[in-house]
DNA sequence: TATGAATGAGCGTTCATTCAT
DNA sequence: TATGAATGAACGCTCATTCAT
């Protein structure tokens, strides 16, 4: 499972052999179980070259949040485009999302699970992408409620004057709340198993779309063709 | 902030100071970097009286995420009637939830972050509960199916005869969704400060039973008056 | 295997349940590795109570120590008769003490083993009883020197002035080898099973008293009827 | 005492360090009374390096034991030549056996006294070697049958047929007797000082050969000239 | 006579980190 | 660029021993 020890590569290609192998054992053990024996063993260097290129365990992990937090953004950012519907946006990032943490378990382990148990440094990184994520959400809630127009004919009786009226302090809820479902579910669906990014989007799309009150009432929301 | 030193407790008192420094410890540095040294001191006692009552870190930690997930179970269990509506059990219940992690977030945070995160021993212990909750969220979806009754009139103009088609699969993935939505709202408002269990509970049930495509067309759900 | 809890025993009963429980913990561990605790919990009684009675681990070795060395120096010195023949009385000594060993097992592990395997305050104890065994032995030299006779006829053409020629220093040599002999023989005997204290001693007396050159040329030495 | 503290030595020179000051400390204290600190101090180094190449305080003790166990085996076995008589290998040996364990007090204080007091990891490794040695002596003595012919005229008056009546159970209890003599004196030349291994070796072969009935009478056994 | 409660000191072991080359 | 040699500091755990009753 370790590299082949070649010899004498160039420093950005070790790097990233020991940020590979860093990913791996911080996911398997946790930051602080984790050693830098393992670690370099299975990058297939020596110790001091890994001190050499990445200063210290805090620096090395901070790396490794910061490589795979960028590449989820980006992974998420791609998917979305700004043109399109607020309920198609919010199904191309979530699509994104657990496409990404599906292909990529381990260093959604590192940033979900272990990342957050340690105290600021690493706090820090992944505040950092998960403020952008909420930031990505709450948007789409405001967009969502300008673009979408009529309410259900029923509803409370209230008519359609009801509508945009989301307290501004509220939105950071449902945000946090989105996304905290769309964090479990990813590690859900990577433990589990069996179950493809697809479905794990539309389940979420659904609870989060229509609602559980709506769903028992028959409602649901369709994904796009392809 | 540690315990004042009172000599010769008997041992039940003692045991329950020594789990109530190791939940604070535990929460704070996670399972690994939590040293035996640090709990020790901040129950008052000696290191080895520690080792006496509790037998070993593992233990330790076991009988800490025991006795929290008790609790947190126990308060839930005793907020919810069987004989309420499907959304009055969940609102019940969610309420309770919320009160009890806001109450003990030390613990929460160990039940939520660090439990998870390590093998055997622990996990089964949190699995156990979190597989209580799926459970009983996944009752009230069903109870939900059959209480509720008239969808939407408009809705996706498919009549009512569309209700109650959640694939068994599909409930897996809901109650995960919903669960996970509730446990990263609990560390959220812990976190924040200054959001109500009250309020959480509101958020939570909003977007859960309204959903977010409700919520923009004007539709939402009223916490009841008290 | 521990004795029976029984209350309130006067004290000198209490002492010998403690060295009961001492002489066979210390000699299935050794007497680092031993531990007042198991010494205490085989004893039937609370710690504290072992050190009232026998002050500290070292006081307690020490008393195991002096109490089976005692009873084994008085087995051997009762069985041996000083109007006796010197072969007479080398036999009677190592049939008792072959046959005490075997009866105390743990009790020769721990003088045979253990006692000599720590500093001075017990190497002394067992020094003492060894010097007994060795100054017995060195009589019974001198005495058989004195009572026996006629040399063997054909020896190394010598004639039979040479006997009583052995250097006092050699004579300490040849205790100890004796004395060596027969200490191995008893661990032997305990450990291989199935030889009974008699065919020990017979063979310690052939190989000692007759040697291995007289045996291979078919002298050998015969145990009195019974 | 301590080797001089050297820095960066290689490996398997530092190895023969630790195992010898490892050799000096079991002897001195025994297994579980020796430490893990005063061995890496004597040997000069931290204790992290013995760790690093030894493993573990069981791995350091088994390193000792073969060494030492090799070492002793190696010069006993170059000492003696199968083509010479009994008497004389039998003398070889012993001589070579002591002078091994005169200049290796230590050594053959952690394998006489330590090293079988201790569960099976370590007595497997001593009964090798002891398992070797009794079988050598009893080869002796099987020879030493063939090889001497004419018994003592006078004897016990059984004339010569008696000879080669040493039954094969006998044997064992012969060749323990004899390895635990020479293992005595072996510790006791080296406690009591001021005698040399020839002198040792004399003793043990006179009593061993010859037999105190023997020797009271005047036959005794004289070494080779040189 | 007897014990539940408690601890100072130490041990085996591991780890992040550095030095010298 | 790369590494073999080496360590200070800490951690989990245990033990002989005492205090208060």
């Amino acid at each position: 499972m370790g590299a082949v020890k070649t010899k004498r590569m160039p420093r950005a290609v070790r790097e990233q052999q020991m940020l590979d192998a860093a990913v791996r054992i911080f996911a398997q053990r946790g930051y602080t179980a984790a050693s830098m024996d393992d670690i370099a063993e299975l990058a297939g260097v020596s110790k001091p070259l890994v001190y050499l290129y990445l200063n210290s365990k805090e620096d090395l992990f901070s790396a490794v949040i910061r490589r795979e937090a960028g590449a989820l953004t980006a992974a998420v950012r791609a998917a979305v485009h700004p043109e399109r519907t607020a309920d198609r946006r919010l199904w191309d990032g979530l699509l994104a999302f657990f496409t990404h943490t599906a292909r990529h378990p381990d260093a959604w382990t590192v940033l979900h699970l272990h990342a957050r148990t340690h105290g600021e440094p690493f706090a820090a990184e992944v505040a950092a992408m998960r403020a952008e994520t909420v930031a990505f959400v709450t948007q789409l809630v405001a967009a969502a409620a300008r673009d979408e127009g009529a309410p259900c004919s029923g509803g409370t009786g209230s008519g359609d004057t009801r509508r945009v009226r989301l307290a501004e302090q509220e939105v950071a809820g449902i945000a946090e709340a989105l996304v905290g479902a769309a964090e479990s579910l990813a590690a859900w669906a990577n433990s589990a198993g069996r179950v493809t990014a697809r479905q794990t989007a539309a389940t979420l799309m659904n609870v989060a779309w229509t609602g559980l009150g709506g769903l028992v009432a028959g409602r649901s929301w369709s994904p796009p063709a392809e």
